[in-house]
DNA sequence: GTCTATATGCGGATAGAC
DNA sequence: GTCTATCCGCATATAGAC
């Protein structure tokens, strides 16, 4: 069946580039592992690029509108009071957990979502961040209200240090459970992302010096 | 000169790894960049692997010394009341920025940096792991004095999350730049990640409901 | 839609002259 | 130590039979 087909070429490729990465990934490995023809990839998704959109695009466009359904509902809720942080992180941060654990965790998700951040070239993150910008603005300024000591010269940057903590965990929780005796769920974890990053964005603002000078070095 | 021709290539490949990626990185695009012979790699370092294990080892080193030896500062000053949070978190996340600067603002390096972290395969992860060890045990360690609150099941994880932060900012901050007016400096970006992780480490630990019930959704 | 066979090029590595 | 030339395998992609 044909539809069957690319269901199984777009699972097996989410399972192997989270393993391995994207350019280490062949489409003869993907095309084993799905136990499809090598062919079948180019003739229904174009090219091993167009490939990689197609599996992100499956788990992305669900993740982020997640992220938006969820803030427009705390945001209804909360009326003219505002939303409170700890809701607006958790968000953020849950939907991409969300997804995990409908599967039984399977850690594999999580890895590709955590390499997707990091592992791909620039044009690709041009990409990437053109989607991720309408969710990363609406966050922005709904955070703004209850970190109002924040401003557009610290907000970004704590906003990126968060999808860093969030995008490692999902890459290296794995190797992470099994160096401690941790018997942590994915739902532990989580929360404890949710804890360490309101914290974290809610910091009182580093006395600006107002650059003294340039730290500079001869050579 | 041979050993000017080892140096070359080692900054050729850093420069260029630090931007595509290890995988994407072909040994004739270093050799050309370094303006060395193609077989020169394999005579200096024996194969492309141990080539990036030089690169590594080279920036790596110097690092987590310096970051012991800082802790070792801190430590001896503070003598029996114990370092602060903040001298601890300064000494671990400071050095890599101090490289940083060393060189006038490269930002190929802390790109680097982030990639290690997160683009490598498993067995890769496991030596570099193994040498991160001493360091995390050590910070641990120290983190615990002014952490009391945190135990076993959530230092570690927490200590995760900054490095997530560091190594995500490292490898994205040149991207964020561009995005905002910004004028931040690395020196800036590193004083606001200090506060963020000091305080997303301090968070006050979540009320452990045991596990109410798997936060779950029909579809 | 699926398959085989193949085109075409790039990858890491090395033999051997200088 | 450096270079050329080359081995050899694997990569993506596609032509064309079924």
């Amino acid at each position: 069946m044909a539809s069957d087909t690319k269901r199984r070429i777009l699972d097996a490729a989410e399972q192997l580039i989270g393993d391995k990465g994207f350019p280490s990934t062949s489409m003869r490995d993907i095309t084993k592992a799905a136990n499809v023809n090598l062919a079948s990839v180019n003739y229904h998704f174009g090219s091993k690029e167009a490939l990689l959109a197609a599996v992100l695009a499956r788990r992305l466009q669900p993740i982020n509108e997640r992220r938006l359904q969820l803030l427009d509902e705390i945001e209804t809720q909360a009326d003219d009071r505002g939303a409170t942080l700890y809701d607006i992180v958790r968000a953020f941060l849950s939907p991409p957990f969300e997804q995990q654990t409908q599967w039984g965790y399977n850690e594999t998700f999580l890895r590709l979502l955590g390499r997707i951040h990091s592992e791909t070239n620039e044009e690709f993150r041009q990409v990437f961040m053109s989607e991720f910008e309408l969710v990363f603005q609406r966050f922005a300024v709904a955070l703004q209200r209850p970190l109002p000591h924040l401003t557009n010269s610290n907000l970004p940057w704590r906003m990126l240090f968060m999808v860093g903590s969030m995008a490692f965990t999902m890459s290296w929780g794995q190797s992470m459970m099994l160096r401690e005796d941790s018997s942590a769920t994915p739902d532990d974890v989580l929360n404890e992302l949710i804890a360490f990053a309101c914290a974290g964005l809610a910091a009182p603002v580093h006395q600006e010096i107002s650059h003294p000078q340039q730290l500079q070095e001869t050579q």
